[in-house]
Parts: C-alpha cells; sequence; structure tokens
RNA sequence: GGUGUGUAGCUCAGAUGGUAGAGCAGCUGACUCUUAAUCAGCGGGUCCAGGGUUCGAGUCCCUGCUCACCCA
C-alpha cells in the first residue's frame, strides 16, 4: 500500500466520512466518486496529502483521505459474506504470531478482512496462502487484493481444503493456519500436513458446538495448548457535559439560571456513554501442534 | 525464516508448570539449570535438548525427560453421563492416605504413580461421575505431577507472563490490547513511529518484530526504561537497530542540542588510555543520539503509540504535547491507559479541535472458555479483569485551511 | 449513466460514532384569557415492496417504486 505522503493516481485510498462511511477507492483520473457527503472528483484528490480534508464540488461536505490501513479496509469492503471484525482480527493475528517473513494459510478468504491485515503483517518476507471454494468470491477477492495492492504477499486460490487439502507445495512449510470454515474439524488433518511443529492453527466459529468439535478433532490430532477465546469491542462515546440538555423545562427565570449555574459548573467535564456493540461474533479456537518427534 | 525448533543459547525459553505458572529463562553464557518455582533445578543441556512446545516431567528417578501431551482420547468417548454424585459422602473422610503417606509416596514415586494411589485410596473416586473422575484427576495433577511445558518467547507468551506474574509492570496490558494497538495504530514494515512504552518494553519489542528492521521506532523516555520485554522477545540485531531512544526533553526543549541529552561529548578529558577509550564511546553516542534526533525531526511519523499506567499519567501527557505535532496528517494517535476519565476528557478535546477523525475510545471484552465435550462454558475467575483498560485511537487531520482547501 | 434517500396518521432526526428519538396532529387532565389559548401528561414504532445470499453471528447484495443529487 501507500507509503509516501501524497496520494497519487492507482492508489487505493480511503475516504473517511463516520465511523459507518468510509469508503476505499482506486484513484483514477477523471473518475468521481458519489455518496451522501457529496460528489468528489478524483482529479481534485490525487496530489492531496494523506490527512487532508477533501471536499465535494457542491454542498461543502468534507471527508478524510487516509490511507488504507487493514482496519479501514475492513470497514471499507463489500461483504460477499458476514465479516471478522477488528477485535478478533487483532487477536488471531496475535495467536498466530503473524509478523514479516511468516507463511500462514486461511480458509476460507471469504471478503478478504482477515486477509488483507495478516497480508500487511506478513510483508516483507512472508506470505499469505488464501483458500476459498466457492469460485466466484475467489475471483473477486483475487480482484480486492489486486486494488489493495497485496499481490506480493497474498496468493489467493480457489480450492475447497476439507476435501482437497492446501496443496502439495505448502507440505511443512507453513507456520500458521486460520480456519473461517462451517466445519473446521474436517480441514484439521489437511493442516497436519502443512504445519510445522510448534506453529499454531486457529479457528473461528459462531457457534460453540464447532468450536467442541473443532477441539476435539485437533486434541486427537497432536496438537496441545487448547485454548477457546471469546473477545468482543466495547466502545465508548463521549459528550460534553456543558452541551444544553434537550429535556430541560423551562418553566421560570428562576429555573433557567438554576440550569445555566449548573451549565457552568459543568463546563469542560465530559460524559461517557456506551456506544451499541457488537454482543457476539464467534469463538476463537486455538491449538499448538505438537513436537516433530510425537505422533 | 528463522523459526527454530529448539530453544538455543542466548535465547530465551518461557516455561509453564503444571498449575499454569509461566516465567521467562534466559539461557545465557553463565546460565546453568533452570529453577521453576519449587520444582528441582532442570539441568541445561536437557533443557537445550527439549523442543519448543515438549513437556519435561520428572520422572520417579529423579530425572527430568520427555513427556507426551495426552491425546485427549478420554474426552473424546460418548459424552453421555448416567451416574449422579448423589450419594457421595462429603466429610472429608474419602481419602485413606494420609498427609505424611504423600509425602513419602512423593519422595519415591512419580506423580502420575501419586495421582494414582491417590484415586485408588479414594472410597469416592470409583463411584464418582466420568467428568468427575476426570476433573479429579487432573485437579490432583497440577498437584502433584511436576511438568514443564516449553514456550517460545512471542510477544503474546511474554505478556501473558508477565501480566499474570505482575500485572502493574505491563501496566495492565493484556495480550489483547497490545495486538489491538498494533493494529490501531497500523504498526507495519516500513512505518515510522514514536512510542512511550511503559509496559515493560514489550510494545516497542512487539513493534520492533511488525517492522522486521525497515522503518522506524522512537522510543521516548525520560530517566530510563524498561527493557525487560524488548530483550526477551529474541529480536533480530536488524529488528532491534530500528529502535532508536529519544529523550522526551530533547523533544520538550526549545534547543534541544543544550539538552543533557543531546549535549556534545565534551574532549577535554583525554589524558589515559582508559580515559580516551571511553571518550570516544561517548562520542560515539553522542553522534549516534543526534543523528537519531535528526533522523526523528526530518519528517513527522506515521503512529504515535502511548501505552502507560496510572502511575505515568503525567508522563503520557507530557509525551503526547510533545509528539502529537511530530505526528504526520493521516497518521494514527493510540493511547493506552488504566483510567476512562483522562482517556475520555482527550476524546472529547480531539473530537472537538476538528483536527482528528475517527476518534473512538474502546475496551476489550475477552473471555477464555473451558472447551471440553458437554463442560464447554466461560472459566469462572472470581476476580478476573475482562476489560482492564482503555485504548484512544484516532486519525490525525490536517485541519487548517491548506488541508480543507 | 452514476450516487444517495425511504421507519409513527403527517413531517423530521445533529458537519463527521446520537435513528426506538422527536415535533406536529390526536387523546386526557389542569387552568382562564373559552368557535379557544396555555401548561402538564398519555397513546402511537419494528424500519418502502419483492427477491437472493452469508456458517449454524450481517454494518450484505440485487430488482422495482419514490424523491433528491452528480455526470453528459
Amino acid at each position: 500500500m501507500t507509503s509516501e505522503e501524497c496520494a497519487r493516481e492507482g492508489d487505493f485510498v480511503i475516504l473517511w466520512g463516520s465511523y459507518t462511511q468510509i469508503f476505499g477507492v482506486v484513484l483514477k483520473h477523471g473518475e468521481i466518486t458519489n455518496n451522501r457527503f457529496g460528489n468528489f472528483h478524483h482529479d481534485e484528490i490525487i496530489g492531496r496529502s494523506y490527512g487532508s480534508k477533501v471536499r465535494s464540488r457542491k454542498g461543502g461536505l468534507w471527508l478524510a483521505l487516509l490511507r488504507a490501513s487493514p482496519e479501514f479496509v475492513t470497514h471499507s469492503l463489500t461483504h460477499r459474506t458476514q465479516i471478522v471484525y477488528h477485535a478478533d482480527i487483532s487477536m488471531l493475528r496475535c495467536l498466530l504470531d503473524a509478523r514479516p517473513g511468516r507463511v500462514i494459510c486461511e480458509a476460507g478468504t471469504g471478503s478478504g478482512s482477515v486477509s488483507a491485515s495478516l497480508g500487511r503483517a506478513l510483508r516483507p518476507g512472508g506470505r499469505l496462502h488464501t483458500f476459498e471454494f466457492h469460485e466466484e468470491r475467489q475471483r473477486q477477492a483475487q480482484a480486492d487484493f489486486e486494488k489493495y495492492g497485496l499481490l506480493d504477499v497474498v496468493t489467493s486460490r480457489h480450492r475447497d481444503v476439507c476435501n482437497n487439502g492446501f496443496g502439495e507445495d505448502l507440505r511443512g512449510a507453513v507456520h500458521g493456519v486460520f480456519l473461517d470454515l462451517p466445519a473446521p474439524w474436517a480441514a484439521v488433518g489437511h493442516v497436519s500436513e502443512v504445519l510445522v511443529p510448534g506453529g499454531k492453527v486457529v479457528t473461528f466459529s459462531p457457534c460453540v458446538e464447532q468450536v467442541d468439535k473443532t477441539a476435539t478433532e485437533l486434541r486427537r490430532s497432536g496438537y496441545f495448548d487448547v485454548r477457546m477465546l471469546e473477545t468482543l469491542a466495547v466502545n465508548w462515546g463521549v459528550r460534553d457535559a456543558e452541551a444544553k440538555s434537550k429535556k430541560r423545562r423551562l418553566g421560570s427565570k428562576e429555573a433557567e439560571e438554576k440550569e445555566e449555574d449548573a451549565d457552568a459548573a459543568r463546563r469542560g467535564e465530559w460524559l461517557s456513554y456506551q456506544m451499541p456493540m457488537r454482543s457476539h461474533t464467534g469463538y476463537l479456537l486455538v491449538a499448538t501442534r505438537c513436537p516433530a518427534d510425537e505422533p | 525464516m528463522a523459526f527454530p525448533a529448539f530453544p538455543a543459547r542466548g535465547a530465551h525459553v518461557v516455561l509453564r508448570d503444571s498449575e499454569g505458572a509461566q516465567k521467562v529463562f534466559f539461557l545465557g553464557a553463565n546460565c546453568q539449570d533452570l529453577r521453576m518455582g519449587k520444582y528441582p533445578a532442570i539441568p541445561l543441556d536437557t533443557v537445550l535438548a527439549t523442543p519448543y512446545g515438549a513437556i519435561l516431567r520428572r520422572e520417579a528417578n529423579g530425572k527430568w525427560q520427555r513427556h507426551r501431551h495426552s491425546s485427549g482420547e478420554a474426552d473424546t468417548a460418548d459424552a453421555e453421563v448416567q451416574e449422579n454424585n448423589q450419594h457421595l459422602a462429603q466429610d472429608n473422610s474419602a481419602q485413606s492416605l494420609t498427609p505424611s503417606d504423600v509425602r513419602d509416596l512423593k519422595k519415591t514415586c512419580s506423580g502420575d504413580a501419586v495421582v494414582e494411589a491417590l484415586a485408588s485410596n479414594s472410597a469416592t473416586f470409583a463411584s464418582k461421575t466420568k467428568f468427575a473422575k476426570e476433573k479429579y484427576l487432573k485437579k490432583k495433577a497440577q498437584k502433584h505431577v511436576q511438568q514443564v511445558t516449553f514456550l517460545r518467547p512471542s510477544a503474546m507468551e511474554l505478556c501473558e507472563t508477565y501480566y499474570k506474574a505482575s500485572r502493574s509492570k505491563v501496566c495492565g496490558l493484556r495480550y489483547d490490547y497490545l495486538s489491538s494497538i498494533l493494529c490501531q495504530a497500523d504498526v507495519r514494515s516500513g512505518g515510522r513511529y514514536l512510542v512511550l512504552d511503559c509496559a515493560a518494553g514489550l510494545v516497542t519489542g512487539a513493534m520492533a518484530q511488525q517492522l522486521a528492521g525497515v522503518g522506524q521506532v522512537f522510543r521516548v523516555f525520560k530517566g530510563g526504561f524498561p527493557e525487560k520485554g524488548f530483550f526477551e522477545l529474541d529480536l533480530s540485531e536488524a529488528e532491534k537497530a530500528a529502535v532508536r531512544p529519544i529523550a522526551v526533553e530533547a523533544l520538550s526543549s526549545h534547543e534541544p542540542f543544550s539538552t543533557e541529552w543531546l549535549r556534545p561529548a565534551s574532549n577535554a578529558e583525554a589524558e589515559e588510555p582508559v580515559a580516551a577509550g571511553r571518550a570516544e564511546a561517548r562520542a560515539t553516542r553522542a553522534r549516534q543520539r543526534k543523528a537519531d534526533f535528526e533522523s526523528l525531526e526530518a519528517q513527522p511519523v506515521h503512529g504515535l503509540l502511548i501505552v502507560a499506567g496510572e502511575d505515568e499519567l503525567d508522563l503520557a501527557m507530557e509525551v503526547l504535547e510533545v509528539c502529537l505535532p511530530r505526528l504526520s496528517p493521516g497518521g494514527r494517535a493510540v493511547l493506552f491507559g488504566q483510567h476512562m476519565q483522562p482517556m475520555a476528557a482527550l476524546q472529547g478535546q480531539w473530537r472537538a479541535s476538528g483536527g482528528f477523525v475517527d476518534v473512538r475510545l474502546m475496551q476489550l471484552f475477552t473471555r477464555e472458555f473451558q472447551v471440553l465435550p458437554a463442560r464447554t462454558h466461560p472459566f469462572m475467575v472470581s476476580e478476573s479483569q475482562l476489560c482492564e483498560g482503555f485504548i484512544l485511537c484516532a486519525s490525525k487531520v490536517d485541519n487548517t485551511a491548506a488541508g480543507t482547501d
């Protein structure tokens, strides 16, 4: 991805409008990005430095021009499947010890939310092999990785790993595996073909029963430290305590003065409130492959 | 890439005992054998011949020997349980072995044998349910089997080890928070970052791993800084070289080159050869500091990370003040702290200022589950911290006329 | 051609993380300035229609209709 200070033609960039309005676009002269914030001519974005506020031609609304970090990619991508979000992604990156030089396998690719993050974490020198059994989805994911500029670290293939494994060329050459599949237990045998001793496998499943079954299969197949985790993001909003309350009841001048005094007392104070949160995503299961001299 | 199967001389290994306690060991030149809690010492040559992931168990002969991981076959049988514990006496009378019997057994038998003896001398064991038997054996094994599991010194293992041992040394930073901070700050190879790391040097070390020698981490400090985590990650020389210390005084001063930290070494004192050598080293160090400082000042950074505990709040605010101007528009600011109010105040100020977007104050609710057939549930911990700490993150934007055209 | 919008009987909902929140209208009560005003309170919600998909978790997609905007 881009590391220069200015956005150039061909760059995949983020136009940020709000938490739920994050647009990922490839800049191209003559093109226009339209959304609720207005109409943004790429000609007027190309050459601007990251962190600029770019304005729509009419209406005066702006979007922040930002680099396409994996977190923003996750929030800007087209959902072809349900996707994995930041809390789980950062957790699994940690569990897999994903860093430059490592080789990691992922199945299935889904919408590429995890792939984009892992790919970035493995560069330089590493590689993500990601597998998707749905042909059309794989094709679209491949196009996305090209758009994100990840083809130097991400190899995307159309393949059903539960039935056909990860391929002969990866035998014993993989440091970590991430499985986001309906039946992860069915892939454990093939994982063992590619994962180095001491390597970790992480699965993501929404149901306890899936985790149970996979854990049993992993224990039976030469894995130890089988751990099950759940992580959820709790987000907080903030409000200026001084801001006038909508619910106030102004009966008299006296009451009004009272309220103003209260406002003064709160000047500079901030009130936190809990934002709505996802109450469930999935369970992460992690296990470590036993040393080579154990079965 | 390097993914050594065995711990080596000069490297670290994390050991976990049967009760789950963890400790990091340095296998340095002076290291003889490893002492894990109340266990007898483990000889170094045995350690060096044990692969990561393996278990060493102290056998009846007093030697530490390899032990295979259990396959968990017992767990896989049909999970239906018909029997129950209705008729078990609950009056402490079930065990016929006395404490001294157990002590004697431990002197001559392996831990496994002690557990076996306890089970066979228990009046109730045979009539327990299948699940209760498993739990009983597991608990007794934790107590009497002396074994250690060899773990790699990854950022996650170190973070868990420090967190379990003394939470305050890593300012309450759990591994999920550590990882989230790195992701939120978009720490990547080739990036340039400023960091205040009060978490035993673990954040800095984990950043260095992600950079893999390409890019820079400027580690801001005042007085000194902990390096435990930085060393125990077994970073390569290239990874370490990307980390450059910067004294906060140099950043806050209007005349940085007159600060103590950046003052050029005086070459007045070169009388004896020894002193001359020392002076030379001092001069080299001074040149390096100057180069590091100039490198930082040459252009703004892509990310600012501040991880500070409750005692370092003032320092965190000071560092934030001097480092924010050095953060490039479009760059990420990420703070970790244990108290909500100062973070919420910053969040409010940042949002109101117009100089930031994507301003978020976040906690991570993380819990671990016991995963066993028909017995999967969250671990019951009476004093757990499911979501300790707060992360404040944002993207800096150019709020000047130039930035908004 | 492209983009956005659509929830209460009606009309809306924050210039950057406030879409189960409101206003009007309606109803009830208090009051006095009574073809009614003012004040207080109450009732009213499942998100335009249809289809398709995601893992056994949607911040998912498509078509049609509506209105708005951009390009030509």
